[in-house]
DNA sequence: TGGCTATATGCGGATATCTACATATCGTGC
DNA sequence: GCACGATATGTAGATATCCGCATATAGCCA
């Protein structure tokens, strides 16, 4: 009988961690800890070109770390709820490390205000 | 002034995860979260070479995640605490999703009676 | 429809990662 | 010192990942 310990598997946690392994990624889970946020949001946030937030956030997205939504023109992206408990725990404690950071809410007021929808309002 | 965002220093918890974020060196761990072992336990366990288990074990080390300590010629290792709380309640969530399944501590203690040092008491 | 903005994707090169094999190191006991 | 078992490391090949640039798609508005 082959070890029991082979089987276990460990793959549902594996795309979570290699998702967010990355640290832009880690920084777009950081951002989004805050609330949802559209592609443009992440793009002045991070000062990184757009091609590259898009494929950072298509990464998350396939490993079902973040949902998106489209609004016209814009997509917001935010944390998505995990279907087993036991990663969205690890997920919560990931987030819970990164919210509450001194200046990073304030910080996206002042993007909103400048960049993307709801600028200028 | 630049954007604090930027600045958010995501490189503890990016240690921590692209360590574990290898389905190896996961199952690794949800060993170790059984308790402390030697390198010929893992090896028994997960059936893998040995300079396959040793080069997991190194790198588990080397971002923190394990500590080692050797007694005659065995080396055992076990889950290092996290200096950052944040990060070992990372860590912790992870284990928990680990511990208590089926079978796998008892396969443990079938192993340890078969391989290594306590064999054949 | 055409032009514009926001977002996504194709592709290339550079870099990192994983694995397997061989070999080196370390500790023990004769 | 020598042989042996346990563990670690050097190396090379295959594969995956990340980034930048160019380009494609999608939706809005005139």
């Amino acid at each position: 009988m082959l070890s029991q310990l082979a089987e276990v598997d460990v793959r549902p946690w594996s795309r979570l961690l290699r998702a967010v392994a990355d640290e832009t990624r880690l920084r777009i889970v950081a951002l989004l800890a805050q609330g949802e946020l559209c592609v443009c949001h992440v793009e002045a946030a991070l000062r990184l070109p757009q091609p590259t937030v898009s494929r950072h956030l298509g990464i998350l997205r396939a490993a079902g770390v973040v949902d998106a939504r489209r609004d016209g023109t814009w997509v917001y992206y935010r944390l998505a709820p995990q279907p087993q408990p036991e990663i969205q725990a690890v997920l919560d404690e990931l987030v819970r490390g990164f919210v509450g950071r001194r200046g990073l809410k304030s910080e996206l007021v002042r993007i909103k205000k400048r960049t993307g929808p709801g600028a200028c309002d």
